[in-house]
DNA sequence: CACATAATTCCATTATCCTAGAACTATGGA
DNA sequence: TCCATAGTTCTAGGATAATGGAATTATGTG
């Protein structure tokens, strides 16, 4: 990911009603929301939604596919891996040995990989 | 990290030049950089950089500290960590299945973190 | 085809952000 | 004290973004 990039997606998730979307659909995973469904949940009428769905899919951060009536609405995973790799990137450039918190937490999260077992507790 | 704060910190880095700026104080690590060095070397005038700056500083993504006539700005990286984490939460939050390749990415990182031996090089 | 539902697009108003010139404050040196 | 240097604050303009009502497009059903 290059610096444009990852400027799209910072400011297209520095508003409260994005990164509220976003997260939903995160936490949604694969099987993703209709728009219908996200502004009922958040409580957001339909163009404001549809208008900020957009600028989340112009920043790659969402896919959406048709489903009969409804759009269904996605997150795009590897916009997030990317944007968090780019931020990482910049960590390890210059000084390694500030990166040491944050990779105590990313090695937690690491947990959270799938396994044969235990999946969810520490999340 | 909750999400108000969250979003401060995304809108703040969702700008190109106090992207730019965050990611030269990353860069820079805990010596820091002179406002002065930093304008010089992103090519900003004095009075939008001290604008960018307090933003950033707003967003607790940067600290500072006076040495003789000039003021160090450094990048705050436990707003950097947290900010990750919240993002890293979300994503174990919903569908651990999916987050395979954050994993490895950042299990990646995790060379950087300071080793007797073998510091930067995957970095 | 007529109708209902699901979303999007159009548009105007309002609010917010970005920028850079100019003035101001703070520090250090002669 | 006087001056130079380093940053910040003030300010006004222009640009950009957010919002929601109304109209439009797309799909499915009777």
């Amino acid at each position: 990911m290059e610096s444009k990039s990852a400027t799209l997606s910072l400011s297209a998730l520095g508003h409260d009603g994005r990164l509220a979307i976003f997260r939903l659909l995160v936490s949604a995973g694969p099987t993703g929301l209709a728009a219908g469904e996200i502004a009922r949940r958040l409580g957001m009428v339909p163009n404001s939604l549809s208008a900020n769905l957009n600028i989340l899919s112009r920043a790659n951060l969402t896919t959406s596919r048709r489903e009969g009536r409804s759009i269904i609405y996605q997150a795009d995973f590897s916009t997030m891996t990317a944007l968090v790799g780019f931020l990482v990137g910049d960590c390890c450039g210059g000084a390694p040995e500030i990166c040491s918190p944050l990779n105590q937490l990313l090695s937690q999260s690491q947990q959270c990989a799938p396994t044969p077992s235990r999946q969810k507790e520490p999340c």
